[in-house]
DNA sequence: GGTAAGTGTTTGACATATCAAACAAATCGC
DNA sequence: GCGATTTGTTTGATATGTCAAACACTTACC
């Protein structure tokens, strides 16, 4: 396969990547379940496209439903989400810390691409930023 | 806008970037000029698909018919083209150079990432590469 | 307990990106 | 110049991701 095709041999859209991190977020104040309009509502879309959106990751066995309508993350899912959080925040220390980039570009730069970095790049990233702030202090 | 949604307001998607670049590279030997079959041999996706994708491109500017059927990228086409080259470029040789990522995984990883980058983190970057190879030296 | 409000799903639409297959037009080869 | 091949386009299909609007079902409130 050409490189340039890689790009959509992802594990995650950018968009299912966010519809998992919403709902671990909203889980937190209870015990994991989040609602669907509470979904969508962080994300700033529709109730409806969140609803079709679940479908296909409920399929993947990345959501699981409750018996109260409400989702919840798979270990796989929550996996995930731990996995795409970790790799941004590498790279957004990287280009705070070490480029000097202002938080909220590094925000914006860090959350488009957290989710396509490879886990090899971003280990040799972290132990990279490891070298430097020990060096720092 | 939420953050996250800013992946949606790219200049170019992943395909389109290729399409131009595809574009930009077969026409190094015939003036600029490339067809629709060598760009689809050269993204490994049908000549359907390229003529598709062509028309959006065309509409938006970025690419101009002649009269012998050939595409050539526009002055706007070209200077995406550019762009989006020289961000994969810093990028890359940060991965290689300072990380020490293998290249062929430092050339999925910037592949998949060069058109998401903005011109202000990759800038900070550009400048920080330069301080490292002055280093080096 | 009945109406109003809120919630989740479905539907029909659109945009992007892809395929295979049919088609028409251009070009090649002799 | 004519038949065969190549080329570019179109069509019908699929997949993702989005919307608005309609719908059905719950929940809330008095």
């Amino acid at each position: 396969m050409q490189t340039w095709k890689q790009f959509e041999a992802n594990q995650l859209t950018h968009s299912a990547a966010h519809h998992l991190r919403a709902i671990h977020e909203l889980g937190v104040k209870y015990g994991g379940w989040a609602r669907v309009t509470d979904i969508a509502h962080d994300l700033g879309i529709t109730r409806g496209t969140v609803s079709i959106n679940l479908r296909v990751l409920k399929k993947r066995g990345l959501v699981v439903t409750g018996a109260t309508r409400m989702v919840k993350l798979s270990p796989q899912g929550r996996a995930l989400v731990r996995d795409i959080h970790a790799k941004k925040a590498v790279v957004k220390s990287f280009l705070t810390k070490v480029l000097g980039v202002a938080e909220r570009y590094a925000e914006v730069d860090s959350c488009k691409i957290e989710h396509l970095l490879s886990q090899r790049t971003v280990l040799q990233l972290a132990r990279w930023m490891e070298q430097f702030q020990q060096k720092q202090r």
